[in-house]
DNA sequence: CGGTGAGTTGAATGTATTCAATGGTAGTGG
DNA sequence: CCACTACCATTGAATACATTCAACTCACCG
């Protein structure tokens, strides 16, 4: 596990800019000092794992910048990625005892690092923290619902332009903008992440390339033309 | 919505045989009484639905008796089950102000009921129970995760092979016989939740029957012959 | 300049789906 | 009591389509 730990290259937690889309955003100014004290920094390189599924969860993390993915390992090696985690998301809202799946940086990555015993014990204080928190949990409930449909039955077309769509409208939520849509993550990622092959996933964004909805500038941003006809090929909306 | 409301069948909670399961095994017996003056209760018949993806969510149900499942729609019609709910399951656990999917009774099912308001009071008082509720939340997330890993990864068989043996684990959960396993839902309804048609449904069901590690005494119940070769097809050890 | 890893594309293969027919069971009404 | 209907499950045959295997390109790095 390559990562070292020091203060954070942030001033402070009260000008941090990804503190708004975080659980810290429960807390005002004075509270996050608190928050503050109890917080240490991790930089992540490149497809390191921070955490390992199956290990004791000692720890929990918000993640300020780069990209963190969430798999699960079936014992012949196949890999299923339940999610990607962007600035703002925490680390080990589904985790009790032990950390249920592996988290792996996909690009350089900043995280805020709490032990649980000082995460509780600022959560027993501060109770819309605790309730940030929950409300976090149930996001992602649904978040994992949702992809249970998208899973489970949508066609490849239909899950790659969702996907797409989704990475986009995720984009917007952090002040950046729609289109291009940056894809740190390789062929591989999104094919486990989706349920299907790399081959799958590069020809279906060529097909999309060809239909005219997208543009591929490069494997790693996607620029959306058609946003509507991207939608009806996402089968979110009735043809 | 076919429903009928009335006070409770069984004696008390104190004496509620699904007390253990469920949410309510957080508090003691002098503390349930006070939950049980907010509770009413609610039988439900085969294939109605007690809520409606989308619909505002007003109360939370506590699964008493028979079985739910929990679907996510496309415009177009497919359909995802989610999840089925048993006896002891809560509902309600990932909705915000709106229910995120739809709950429909597979057999006729029986549930306490509370306001969301009530609820919301119960737990401010009793923080075992909220407590209990964050708890059942993040396990429903990692179940969730799970079968993101079983619609994106696992085979056919390896699907039908591990609902089949998760349908088990949880029957012997809740004290009942590991085999034979009831299969009270449809085959379209194991279709939908495993990312499948009927008819490999159907032909999966056949062909573990063929291959002797699974008797079918009828289409809804499954006698386990072989536990161990059906967890090697279900993928869940190295062969 | 060779080497590696990621991505794309082509051809074949396998397999789940689709379309269709059949059997079984439960419920309804004559 | 017995057709008659409706629904569910199963099975067969043809089809469609994602996967597999393989080749090739490109960029980056030593």
């Amino acid at each position: 596990m390559m990562t070292s730990h020091y203060r954070p290259p942030c001033q402070a937690c009260t000008s941090c800019d990804t503190r708004r889309m975080a659980v810290c955003s429960a807390l005002q100014d004075d509270e996050v000092a608190e928050l503050e004290r109890a917080m240490s920094f991790v930089r992540l390189e490149s497809n390191t794992s921070l955490v390992e599924e199956g290990e004791p969860r000692r720890r929990v993390y918000t993640l300020t910048s780069g990209l963190l993915r969430l798999s699960l390992a079936l014992p012949d090696g196949r890999r299923q990625i339940t999610g990607f985690l962007m600035p703002g998301d925490y680390l080990g809202l589904a985790d009790d005892e032990i950390y249920a799946q592996t988290a792996e940086a996909v690009v350089p990555s900043g995280l805020c690092s709490f032990s649980v015993r000082d995460m509780d014990r600022l959560m027993e204080r501060y109770p819309r923290l605790r309730d940030r928190l929950h409300l976090m949990t149930r996001a992602a409930l649904r978040q994992a619902r949702e992809t249970q449909m998208i899973l489970g039955r949508l066609a490849p077309s239909e899950k790659v332009a969702s996907f797409l769509l989704h990475m986009s409208n995720r984009a917007a939520a952090y002040g950046r903008p729609e289109s291009p849509v940056p894809l740190p993550m390789t062929r591989t990622d999104i094919a486990d992440y989706l349920g299907l092959t790399i081959e799958t996933v590069s020809r279906t964004f060529t097909k999309l390339k060809t239909q005219g909805l997208i543009r591929l500038p490069d494997p790693h941003s996607v620029e959306i033309v058609d946003k509507s006809r991207l939608a009806v090929v996402a089968g979110l909306t009735v043809h």
